[in-house]
DNA sequence: TGCTATAAAGTCATCAGACGACTGATGTGT
DNA sequence: ACACATCAGTCGTCTGATGACTTTATAGCA
């Protein structure tokens, strides 16, 4: 079936449509399973009853449950069935592995992010920062920083330094939404991964007076490395998080 | 083709003879990609020609590519070609994303890891581990106490629980590999996943006494969770960690 | 009745072949 | 020099058939 036919065939809605269609089978499960319309441990349709259901074929489907077993999400036994995982036990999260904006993570947390700081500038980069993007020491970045407060207690300082081919100061002074939307809607080519390093350190003066803390008290520090789908550097960032009231988690899974 | 008949016509050794074909392909593909075979960035052989080189039908392979777009090994791009990642880039590590033994981490990190003290319990559980667990709290649990030196430096403190189900007192007394190794090779069904929180937090008097630092200095603590292939939780794991000499990191992905 | 062995149904795994859709390079005409 | 058409390569999707494994139902026997 075609992608142009099956927009009516399909009980699957194409919003950008240039997507494969596992991925829409994927999405579409996932959402299943995430708002808990199939339980931990419940049984999946079989694959032949989700082609059915779905109107793609049975590669698609099996190629989407081949990913979301990847991912953690099922289970497939052979013989026997596709169950949902039971590690999608409570509020069905996805962790640090994800990149996803902050205030989503949180929302999904039941907690309400707000920002209530944020700067744009532009900047020479320093040694490291110059050397991590591949760019000289009088070249300029964009500079973003941003201080978010979870349930209205300041609970993170994040600085965020862009390559220049991802836009101007105006175009991030604009953006309305998080750093992470705009590298991945907005750029080109967008933001595809990341590398994330977590450290725990006592809180300097600066972040002290950010996050409204005293100096030494103990915080997560992430230093953050953004890359796009081509595999070059875009960006770096630094986050520091008060854990008291919010922290992150990460789905890990046997080679 | 059958799995009997595919001994003789397959590239692929077949080890176990039990997991799907799809796995034995991504295992080999994976070998390729790690050993720099491939390098970053390169253009993979096409479906077609993998299937030949494979010995394995179409629907195979493109159900291990699937798997390993997945995991971000690689990117599929419709009408173009299968390409290495390019965050494959220096030493193809896998991050906290992946369940691995500390050691190995550490090794691959150019650091050497060295357990300095250990010990083996049965315990009751706290009101705590019984609800993770799933069981009554005058049932049993093997503890598993580590600490770790990296480069001499004593750097983590470990803390396993682990269900009866996994193995007595006396096997993990004997057992000198790793927890996770003892878990994914021992254990029936073996570890399959595990969610890992992270907090940063100043250490308490018994973690200042194992890692002989001061109380409240800076250190981050993770809280782990096992999950068993058939997603039952089988054990969980407290790890406090001086990020001084030693951190870890995780690769992230958009969606 | 109760147990066991066999048969059947259900489901995932794999194969094979076909065609559509997209990308990138090449070539052609203005 | 530029815009457009063409074409080969490759991934995406569909279909039908068969094998392997699990679970359940059934038949037979003690």
């Amino acid at each position: 079936m075609a992608i142009e036919e099956s927009k009516t065939d399909s009980v699957i809605s194409f919003v950008g449509g240039r997507r494969p269609l596992y991925v829409e089978v994927m999405e579409e499960l996932e959402k299943l399973i995430k708002g808990r319309k199939l339980q931990p441990g419940e049984k999946l349709p079989s694959v032949e009853a989700l082609t059915e259901i779905l109107g793609v074929s049975r590669s698609t489907v099996r190629e989407a449950l081949a990913n979301l077993e990847t991912q953690g999400l099922i289970i497939r036994k052979q013989g026997s069935g596709t169950f949902v995982s039971h590690s999608m036990g409570r509020g069905v999260m996805g962790g640090l592995e994800r990149i996803e904006p902050f205030r989503m993570i949180a929302n999904r947390a039941g907690q309400k992010s707000e920002v209530i700081f944020r700067d744009v500038s532009q900047v020479n980069p320093d040694e490291v920062l110059a050397k991590s993007l591949g760019i000289q020491e009088d070249d300029f970045l964009i500079k973003i920083e941003i201080v978010e407060a979870i349930d209205e207690i300041p609970t993170m300082y994040l600085v965020d330094y862009l390559a220049r081919s991802c836009g101007g100061v105006e175009d991030l002074t604009a953006w309305d939404e998080s750093v992470i939307t705009y590298l991945v809607e907005k750029c080109n080519p967008p933001l595809s991964h990341a590398r994330t390093e977590i450290f725990a350190v006592g809180a300097d003066e600066l972040v002290a007076g950010k996050l409204g803390i005293n100096e030494g008290t103990p915080i997560q520090f992430q230093s953050e490395t953004y890359f796009s789908s081509v595999g070059e550097i875009v960006g770096m960032g630094y986050m520091y998080v008060l854990t008291d009231h919010f922290h992150f988690f990460v789905n890990r899974r046997v080679v």
